[in-house]
DNA sequence: GATCGCCTGTAAACCGTTTTAGTAAATCGG
DNA sequence: CCGATTTACTAAAACGGTTTACAGGCGATC
């Protein structure tokens, strides 16, 4: 019933433990003869060496963890994390490893941090004050951040979210829109501090009104789901003040919002513009084509990967600059109207 | 620099190494005054219990595996995936599992699945005569199928692929379609079986249609991509024999489908009808909607990880009746026009 | 006042590998 | 033919925890 152990094959094949170790990871150490006759044997027992013993002997579990800061169920609602994933495992193959996804255990990254057998942590949008980080350190665990602050212990791979933000605002202005809304990115962990993301993301947006001398936009938290974009829109002011136009923190809120406006009878882009950020695959097939801003999501998780594994052979790695973003027009948006008759005239 | 054991915790503290495990473990072994030197020695000096060793020893690493019969760049091109790990991920965060990802390394699942420390597997679309599952009974770890045959060893959760794909491909003889294509899910792992999904969709596609005494449809192998949907639909006949109404058997395949029709000049559905299976979200907002066979994805990663969970506790578990799966019908079809003179006209 | 049991705590065994240090026999060069 | 390598293999010590079995002290019980 129990698993068949090393020293079970070793008594089988008449050999020392060591022998059957050797057989497996060092065959040129044995001979010929003994090789064989061990290898059979453990074949027909149907061994297979422990992996925790493994890992505890070797040091190395050949897993390295990705830190969800939120609940499984909601981060994946987004393809960010699916697109994400892409980059990763492609140089987790590449190098035997698996991945582990790591959430929050009842609530507890840190608790989680411990749990998990891992030679190498990612950590997505954490911000840098966030004391799982200081678990991190503390154990000493490779580890890099993704959408965070890097610091000189933990290198950090992130994308221009400012400059993103910045056109995709300077879009919308220059199509003549004056009343516009922003959908900020819900704080990841703790209640109170956002996500480094969505500050920059924020501030881009920000300088590029308050430059063109605009009034300052409508602002409210919605998750990184549809539906609670499409919340989003219905908090949104009504009547005169309506904004014409939108600038959601993610594609998906972005959908919700074009989806619930749609749903109350405006034509988008005709009467509401709203472009979205991330640019993940789904946002070319939607009705209409979103407009957004391109950030090279797989990229991302290839870059993260590559750092880590580096890290884990002892190099010591910086944060790279960071990975450009690129507004990505298409038919969310439009000039906005001067007189909003069809609104008014209901 | 290097980890900070349970011996150096007892040796600052003053106790032996199984007074700081019952600090963690069973505090009420403790008088009051030890426990809390203890535990603020351990907090001091940043004790973390090693996950390996700890999993060695309790023959438990609070791990549960999926078992991904691909490359993780192109499984998590479809939504699919992480829908179901919203599903799993639910029952784990209930449990305080995490969830590691095991994709074939580098071509080899078996060699994966041995280097993987996990307490259960859950498995994706393996045909019954994989050899992976070979090795996961003579490791003797729960193993949970999803869409794959069950056995008595293996619980298998599936959904009613047969009666979903007949309900589809009714729907399009109903609206009159007579030239009909099926885009077949790829193998998964062995490039000789399909899984079982595929063989059960094609099956139910295959009786509607001969019941309905209309001519065999066209059937092309298309990969789960949008792009590998395009693709399929550039190799689909032109001209007279050019089918109206296709078959794909993910979402993913329809919408490149949708996608690759419109370029080409085509309007779906007055032109070509589409129909897709599995309902991600997504398909929701595609341009148009699409139609497909819905079926409960999230569900079933729950299910099949209340089933593994308990499995793991040493219950023992059947396999459940297939979740049932249904037609929703969005925009994606229409009736066949009869003559089809926008093309011959061409 | 001896006995019992409870409360705290410990020493040692155990989990299943890898790896280090070493040994006996075979091979080699001179 | 003898000392020096090499070859083929092994015993025992890690790796870092948990758990079992036991021991001493102390209050309660009879």
């Amino acid at each position: 019933m129990s698993r068949v152990t090393i020293a079970e094959v070793a008594s089988a094949a008449g050999v020392s433990k060591t022998a059957v170790s050797f057989a497996f990871n060092s065959p040129e150490r044995l001979g010929q003869a003994t090789l064989e006759r061990v290898l059979g044997v453990a074949q027909d027992l149907g061994y297979t060496p422990h992996p925790a013993a493994r890992a505890l002997s070797m040091r190395r579990s050949g897993t390295i963890g990705v830190l969800i800061p939120q609940r499984l169920s909601t981060v994946f609602a987004n393809p960010f994390l699916g697109e994400l994933i892409q980059g990763l495992g492609e140089l987790c193959e590449e190098h035997d490893l698996t991945l582990l996804l790591v959430p929050p255990l009842n609530g507890s990254l840190e608790g989680a941090i411990r749990q998990a057998s891992v030679d190498g942590f990612i950590s997505l949008g954490l911000s840098p004050d966030d004391s799982a980080l200081a678990v991190l350190d503390r154990i000493g665990i490779p580890t890099v951040l993704i959408d965070s602050e890097g610091s000189p212990a933990h290198p950090a791979v992130n994308v221009d979210d400012a400059g993103g933000a910045r056109a995709a605002a300077g879009h919308l202005l220059e199509l003549g829109h004056r009343q516009l809304a922003i959908l900020v990115l819900p704080p990841a962990r703790s209640q109170v501090h956002s996500t480094p993301t969505a500050v920059r993301r924020l501030a881009g947006y920000r300088a590029a009104i308050t430059e063109a001398g605009v009034p300052a936009p409508h602002s409210v938290i919605a998750g990184i789901s549809v539906a609670a974009g499409a919340r989003a829109f219905d908090s949104l002011p009504k009547g005169k003040h309506r904004p014409t136009g939108v600038l959601a923190m993610s594609d998906m809120a972005a959908i919700g919002v074009v989806t619930a406006a749609q749903a109350s009878g405006l034509l988008v882009p005709d009467d509401l513009s709203v472009v979205g950020f991330d640019d993940v695959p789904a946002s070319a097939w939607t009705n209409p084509p979103l407009t957004t801003v391109r950030q090279p999501i797989v990229e991302k998780g290839r870059m993260a990967a590559r750092l880590l594994i580096q890290s884990m052979k002892g190099k010591s790695v910086e944060s790279p600059a960071p990975l450009s973003t690129s507004l990505i027009v298409r038919s969310s948006t439009a000039p906005v109207r001067n007189l909003d008759l069809r609104i008014n005239g209901r």
